[in-house]
DNA sequence: AACATCTTGGCAACGAGTTGCTGGTTCATT
DNA sequence: AATGAACCAGCAACTCGTTGCCAAGATGTT
């Protein structure tokens, strides 16, 4: 590989000319200018940003941890921002802990020594080992996504999960549905709590409370979606909707639903969270509440 | 940010005798050993990569172009990509392409000065300008995925597309169907011939011949699937098997054929190719073809 | 002609590690 | 006691760019 110093001789100039060339750092003569990028252009010279990295200490990346990118609410928010980084000219390192403490940990000392200029948490739920990992290194940026509680070291994005569930049971209300039941995700998430809230305030508007009997728990993977599902089937008498706490495990109700002949909407009513582009093509169509996919700033 | 310095000298101990307790490298006194590991804690040094990658002349780094990451097949490669670089200690940059020339270009100088260790290309189709840009950067290791063919700087793993259209095919022909159509990719792409060969195969062994209005092309994405249905659906007599090419044209063929009452299986056989996770929870349940989702060797 | 000012180019010291080489201690062997 | 091996630790050169500083040449001013 063609080191600036190649370069240089080739272009028969100083190192320091080459590297002022192409950082337009400094005035140089149209003459030498033409020779450098030739040169450059010979030797197919790509500057090695790990020494610049070194030098300027800053290396232009961001590192992101997320629990699964494949989870498509997930994959559409990592898409966004990396999307932006694009823009920005930052790249993008992806980790997946799958939600794994040993694997957060090992991410997050890989991506400390590799110097990220800044720190993406998605959809990882807040515990303390995490925050205290993530608070020893609070000298880099980071910012936390969809997390429930605020942070002293780090900016933190929520969306309004109290709200938008809220808006869901409000929908199902008024289609007269009065018979609800959730398939909520863990139940010790921050979010999960949020949104449970949510579902309070708007059953609370109708003069309706939640029952512990109208929860169910899933993990917002489309299989606990099913197998909830299952268990609301066999409900007697059965209810007449659901609010799943999002888009993966409606699908996976829907599908349990139609393994066992009801059918959706007629028979009972199934209502998401997200708004995951895959919801457009589910059929019978999902209903869903959009999720601001929230764009962010370094 | 503490440097190996710092740790020498809080240690006190040398610069090299630090770097060799971190490496074990070389044997170390039980008793500096000791030193250097408290120091470290105690300034929670964190050994800077880009300083390491500078004089090893390898970074740890592998740097991945995809065309969508969201898309639900490249995703679950991408996810399983990044699991086996984890394991290997390796991190991953993801760079989605969306299929635009400049951002594969952008990207992959991005990637060159990054020195990336290895690339990765997956899904996006060969074309003679990116591969010019791949042949210039044959100096590191590269691996084409899914690709039609083949490519003498770059090892390239193909899923038998062919053989896997076969099936899905034959398939549908078994249960008795002959009037079926396809929903194509990008007649452009490798892929998408090699797929119609296979369905040439299997329609050929049953004395039966692909013509070309039995194909509608799409672009792998749920909304061609969708529109592409739509046309089916028109036509008279109405086809009794539709081959999507992927899944989530299937989906989206499906979403169609519900939104004009049309019932799938009992009106319409749908089959789709790739089995996405998600593909289990479709209602009606998605018959597809498996694919290899290739881990591989650096 | 003498001096100031502006361009342009080169030297060399960083940045934070790795590693070949050297040198000083011990300890064992004869 | 002398010699050598074995062990341990430190020096300093090296990775490849960036950039402050200096100097030489060109141009302008009086």
């Amino acid at each position: 590989m063609a080191t600036i110093k190649d370069v240089a001789s080739r272009a028969g100039v100083s190192i320091s000319t080459v590297s002022h060339v192409l950082n337009h750092t400094r005035r140089v003569s149209e003459d030498a200018t033409q020779k450098v990028i030739e040169a450059v252009a010979e030797l197919n010279y790509a500057p090695n940003s790990v020494a610049r990295s070194l030098k300027i200490n800053s290396t232009k990346t961001i590192g992101m941890l997320v629990t699964t990118s494949v989870n498509p609410f997930f994959a559409e928010v990592v898409q966004g921002v990396e999307a932006y980084c694009f823009e920005q000219g930052y790249s993008l390192i992806l980790c997946n802990t799958e939600n794994q403490p040993p694997r957060q940990q090992h991410y997050l000392r890989m991506l400390m020594e590799k110097r990220v200029d800044g720190l993406l948490v998605l959809g990882t739920d807040i515990d303390t080992p995490l925050r205290d990992m993530l608070r020893i290194h609070k000298h880099v940026p980071q910012v936390v996504l969809d997390w429930g509680t605020e942070c002293d070291f780090a900016n933190v994005i929520n969306d309004n999960a109290r709200i938008g569930a809220g808006m869901a049971v409000r929908h199902l209300l008024e289609l007269g549905h009065t018979d609800i039941v959730c398939i909520t995700g863990q139940v010790s998430k921050e979010t999960t709590q949020q949104r449970l809230d949510g579902v309070r305030d708007a059953l609370g508007e109708h003069g309706l409370t939640l029952k512990d009997e109208q929860i169910f728990e899933g993990d917002y993977e489309s299989q606990s979606g099913f197998d909830a599902m299952q268990r609301i089937l066999a409900l007697q008498p059965r209810p007449t909707a659901v609010f799943a706490f999002d888009d993966p495990m409606a699908i996976g109700a829907i599908c349990a639903a139609w393994e066992a002949g009801v059918k959706v909407p007629d028979d009972i009513s199934v209502i998401g969270y997200d708004d995951v582009a895959m919801a457009r093509f589910s059929s019978p169509p999902l209903t869903t509440i959009r999720h601001p996919k929230a764009e962010l700033g370094l």
